[in-house]
DNA sequence: TCTCTGCGAAGAGGA
């Protein structure tokens, strides 16, 4: 009877040679606690080597094992050996590993470059996937060359070119097809996404024929067999596709580009496909390779290169290597150069850098619980749609389909329309499951688009590593590829400095004024911040028209696609002429469309559009992408910027000489998973730091009086004020409604509540007739909102309400306000919880309505925190 | 123990 082991590693013994009755083998035996008995488990034979850099708290799985005579375990020859199981690797990272691990790190840290062979192995990899799909060759090369236009257009080359590179490749990959479907009967599936539960490997192959892993490869190889480093990636795919029962052994890789070579050139073998046939051995390696990876990564370790037995002096990233390796004074087999940065900043580097992987273990959980819960379980915790029933499959001009199915329950959950999602056939990680995006949520019927087409029975929260990703590499950029000055007043060694300019005052007030004076006039550096309704967007299109004025090329970034457009309209209002919205068309507004940036069309036209704008304006993840990392700019002007994280926020002003930043640290922070260095946003360091490169916009527009005085004192030290006699003294009898018949001004509503998991029945329903008199009184409905703290208050309450009434969260209600707001703390009992013990999360929810503010709840449960205390009173005077 | 928005992916190159 074969077993698994599993648990955290106490003690690792050393690895041992015993001679058996099958001659010498290695033993190492390792202690582990599983189920709270302590106990050990011998690795043998290739397995022992895994004590190497097995370290105690890491998790140990051991699959098949037996169990001893005296009680412990032993592997047997059935077994796989993997450490920190919940730790998932990517198939491409397994690759480069393989290849160097510095390699890997290197990769982690800069991203994939703008570079032609990149760009080129993508659009032969789409075309590959089409030709499976049955498409006609020049058809699909004209239309995915197209798609790359601004990338080809940015690199410098033109299309007719780029089309006949591709087709050079494009041919082998046909005559290959050719021959296959001779005996009729090949089974192909294109970019098939795969996720293991057991060994903490995942990826998508390019394609599965007969059961078997198919790998593209854009360049050329002559010899007879495939790279090593090929091999292995192949035959990751291999391991996963066992996983689900089909044991493959043979791979199969495709160097499309031995076609196109001069063969006059070059001796060797020059077919494309070459095999190789998998063995169990090589799939222990696979496991071995990756266990390497998840102990290393275990404690956010670097790697040296010599883990593995690669020559740097082939090495295309040797000297990026050398100078990662002096820059941070790391240990590198190639060797370092330059001197180190000092010490504050590596020890920056260092403490951001394990934040950040401490966010992706994080996201690494939220994968896991794909296959630890049940359906159920997952749609209970709003995190899947499930129970779909299929309803319509259509083939798009473009190859993809659009999938439907019907809902036959109404149910919350965390997916929204235009996000990613993992679609599947009801089982996500072993069924069928595609990346796919969500075209329509209604409630009784989802509309999806995707690569393939899949089942479609449940979609699943898809967990991406992207905007860490984007996190790392910002870092790196910021900290290695930034000027000194740069540096200098980051890490606070230099004082930010200030010119001596004046501008033509345009907006509405001195403190408005000032602060455009002062962004225009730093040299490194600026800070506005702009409390609930001071004219942050009016500021910022104030500040954007002088820059442009004086001839400056200005980056304007934001972390959501509203706050971006928002901006965008504002500066479009002031007349600012061509800018151009960088991003994708489903994160988009409709009204802005018109001057976003296709990647289509011809490619010298697109990158001259994007090069020649003198306003750019994207997402700060869309700034550290690719195409925006070949972009400069003269100043960089981030809105929200208080709840950036601070490599978000580095990912933006990496692109410019200066930077302006716009928000209010006394709102919402950055949302992450785990408090540290990432919680606090580079905007609140900063104003901590150089007050006297902040200006403070004191003005509110938006609240009466009586609703900014508690913000004010509590947030503002009494620095908020109305910015006229008309703002303070507005009241519900402005909107021509019966006022006298619901509360004014602000008042506090008393429900002693039934709270039962973030949720209050009572209290909701208490809201809903509160809403009821205001509508009732004249009120229209779009001038009225409902906030709550949890999404599922949010829900009980939506269900009880008109529509044409917005009921959402604080976190989605920062930015807009209405004339009329109601508050439902959902506080019945204790104020227990993070959501009440972030008092800027209370601001923002008060700081929301216009004219009348309603407070529902239990005075009782919140009189146990002094501010809420505060609160209360204030709204009872 | 809760709040949650972003982002197409894809890797060639040598002795």
């Amino acid at each position: 009877m074969y077993v698994n082991v599993r648990g955290p590693v106490t003690a690792v013994g050393a690895i041992r040679t015993v001679s058996t009755a099958n001659g010498n083998r290695e033993v190492a035996d390792v202690s582990v606690v599983v189920d709270g008995e302590p106990t050990t488990v011998a690795l043998w034979g290739s397995w022992a080597e895994t004590a190497e850099y097995l370290e105690p708290e890491m998790e140990l799985l051991v699959t098949d094992a037996t169990e001893r005579s005296d009680g412990g375990y032993a592997t047997t020859s059935d077994s796989t050996v993997v450490v920190e199981p919940d730790f998932l690797v990517d198939v491409t990272d397994v690759r480069s590993w393989v290849q160097c691990p510095r390699m890997y790190y290197l990769n982690k840290l800069g991203g994939l470059p703008l570079k032609y062979p990149v760009t080129k192995g993508t659009i032969v990899h789409e075309v590959f996937g089409d030709l499976l799909r049955g498409r006609d060759l020049d058809e699909a090369v004209a239309e995915r060359v197209d798609e790359a236009a601004l990338e080809i257009g940015l690199l410098g080359r033109d299309r007719s070119e780029v089309e006949a590179d591709v087709r050079a490749n494009a041919a082998a990959i046909e005559g290959w097809l050719a021959q296959g479907t001779l005996d009729g009967e090949d089974a192909w599936r294109s970019e098939v996404t795969l996720i293991s539960e057991t060994v903490g490997i995942k990826g998508r192959a390019d394609a599965i024929r007969r059961g078997m892993p198919v790998e593209l490869k854009t360049g050329k190889n002559t010899n007879r067999s495939p790279r090593f480093q090929d091999k292995i990636q192949a035959a990751s795919y291999a391991l996963l596709l066992a996983e689900r029962g089909v044991e493959p052994d043979t791979g199969t890789l495709l160097y499309t580009k031995n076609t196109a070579v001069d063969r006059s050139e070059f001796s060797g073998d020059l077919s494309p496909a070459k095999e190789f046939s998998i063995g169990p051995g090589l799939l222990d390696f696979v496991v071995r390779t990756r266990n390497e990876i998840a102990a290393m990564e275990h404690d956010a370790s670097v790697p040296t290169g010599h883990e593995a037995d690669a020559k740097c002096e082939y090495c295309f990233e040797q000297d990026t290597c050398k100078v990662v390796a002096g820059r941070l004074d790391q240990e590198s087999k190639a060797g370092a150069v330059g001197s180190p940065l000092p010490a504050v900043e590596r020890e920056y580097f260092a403490s951001i850098y394990d934040a950040i992987e401490a966010e992706r273990a994080a996201i690494h959980e939220e994968y896991r619980k794909l296959w630890t819960q049940t359906p159920d379980e997952r749609a209970d915790a709003d995190r899947a749609v499930v129970d779909l029933e299929p309803a319509g499959r259509e083939e798009l001009p473009d190859g993809r389909y659009r999938l439907t199915a019907r809902r036959p329950a109404p149910v919350t959950s965390k997916i929204r329309e235009g996000d990613r999602v993992l679609a599947s056939d009801g089982d996500p990680v072993s069924g069928r499951a595609e990346i796919a995006r969500v075209t329509r949520l209604d409630v009784e019927v989802v509309e999806v688009t995707a690569d393939e087409p899949v089942p479609l029975r449940r979609l699943d929260v898809y967990p991406s590593e992207f905007s860490v990703d984007r996190m790392l590499t910002a870092l790196y950029d910021g900290l290695l590829r930034a000027d000194r000055r740069r540096k200098d007043v980051l890490f606070d060694r230099e004082d930010p400095a200030f010119g001596d300019e004046s501008v033509r005052p345009v907006p509405n007030n001195e403190a408005q004024n000032a602060a455009v004076e002062r962004a225009v006039a730093a040299e490194d550096f600026a800070l506005i911040h702009g409390p609930p309704g001071t004219g942050k967007t009016y500021t910022i299109a104030a500040l954007v028209e002088a820059l442009v004025d004086r001839g400056e090329r200005i980056l304007l970034a934001s972390f959501t696609n509203r706050a971006v457009d928002n901006a965008l309209e504002a500066i479009r209002d002031r007349g600012v002429e061509d800018p151009i919205r960088v991003g994708t068309e489903s994160g988009i507004r409709a009204d802005m469309q018109d001057v976003r940036l296709d990647r289509s069309g011809d490619p010298a036209a697109q990158a001259d559009a994007l090069e020649s704008a003198s306003v750019v304006a994207a997402t700060t993840a869309t700034c550290g992408s690719r195409v925006l990392r070949s972009q400069t700019f003269d100043v960089v002007v981030v809105d929200e910027a208080s709840q950036l994280t601070e490599p978000d926020a580095l990912a933006a002003i990496n692109r410019g000489d200066r930077f302006v930043l716009v928000g209010d640290h006394r709102q919402l922070p950055p949302v992450v998973q785990s408090e540290g260095p990432l919680s606090t946003s580079l905007f609140e360091r900063l104003i901590d730091a150089h007050p006297a490169a902040a200006v403070m916009l004191d003005r509110q527009y938006r609240m009466s009086q009586r609703i900014q005085a508690f913000s004010s004192r509590e947030f503002y030290d009494g620095a908020l004020r109305p910015a006229n006699a008309t703002v303070a003294a507005q009241s519900l009898a402005d909107l021509g409604v019966d006022a006298g018949r619901v509360p004014d001004g602000v008042s506090f509503h008393q429900v002693t509540g039934t709270q039962t998991a973030h949720t209050d029945a009572e209290e909701a329903a208490y809201v809903a007739d509160l809403v009821d008199d205001y509508l009732d009184a004249g009120v229209s409905p779009a001038d009225v909102g409902v906030i709550a703290p949890f999404r599922a208050q949010v829900a009980e309450i939506g269900r009880l309400l008109p529509s044409g009434v917005v009921v959402d969260t604080v976190d989605r209600f920062q930015g807009s306000s209405k004339e009329v707001v109601v508050v439902s703390f959902v506080a019945t009992g204790s104020l227990d919880g993070p959501i009440f013990e972030d008092a800027r999360r209370m601001n923002v929810a008060l700081t929301r309505a216009k004219k009348a503010l309603a407070l529902v709840g239990d005075r009782h449960a919140l009189a146990e925190n002094d501010r809420y205390a505060r609160m209360v009173e204030w709204a009872d005077r």
